[in-house]
DNA sequence: TACACCTGTAAGTTATTATTTACACATGAA
DNA sequence: TTCATGTGTAAATAATAACTTACAGGTGTA
């Protein structure tokens, strides 16, 4: 999760989506000012951390628009947040 | 900051002077069970993202320890927190 | 002097991410 | 049919990040 959001584009990608609302993919590139192909690199890798979800839509005019959103993830980053969460990351040992 | 702790060493980094308080670099290096130049890089990138200060100190036989602790650091991370952080964000269109 | 600690960093290599380009395929309208 | 829209992904390259190895220098003690 961290890592999902440790990248520019991905924290413009949920900031779009949560101030924005639900929006599919070739829209949200023009928005954003990237390449559709890397926006849905970013999306594939939010999406993996489960902090964007899809759905795959029809549009009026048939088209098939795959839309969007943010989840409602919070997470609190504190040294003790982190000294908690340490314990579940594979021991350096065990490797 | 998001960088600095989207990588387990550094979680692990942290965690380990969050629970057992200040430590130094050698001594640090043996309990994580990484090598010393390796963790002196991760701490630099923790110490330039404010994520832990450092202090030189002379031990009592007069060698020269560099002590480690974490700051008392916080963030909430949610997409409305992220919204709002991207817009100190570098924008794409400027560069 | 030689050894055991401590510190730092530069250089080279490896591994991972990020990015672009190009392709393949579907639908509706001109 | 051709064009404009949408979808996805594979492959090659570029850019970063991570890691190892090898230095160089400090102090105190045997």
């Amino acid at each position: 999760m961290l890592s999902a959001l440790a990248n520019p584009h991905r924290l413009r990608i949920v900031a779009a989506l949560a101030t924005g609302g639900r929006n599919y993919v070739s829209q949200l590139a023009r928005e954003i000012g990237i390449s559709r192909p890397l926006l849905h690199l970013h999306l594939q890798k939010l999406e993996a951390a489960g902090l964007v979800v899809s759905q795959l839509e029809l549009s009026p005019d048939g088209k098939a628009l795959n839309f969007f959103e943010v989840t409602d993830f919070g997470l609190e980053l504190t040294p003790a947040a982190i000294a908690q969460a340490a314990k579940s990351l594979t021991d350096q040992s065990e490797q």
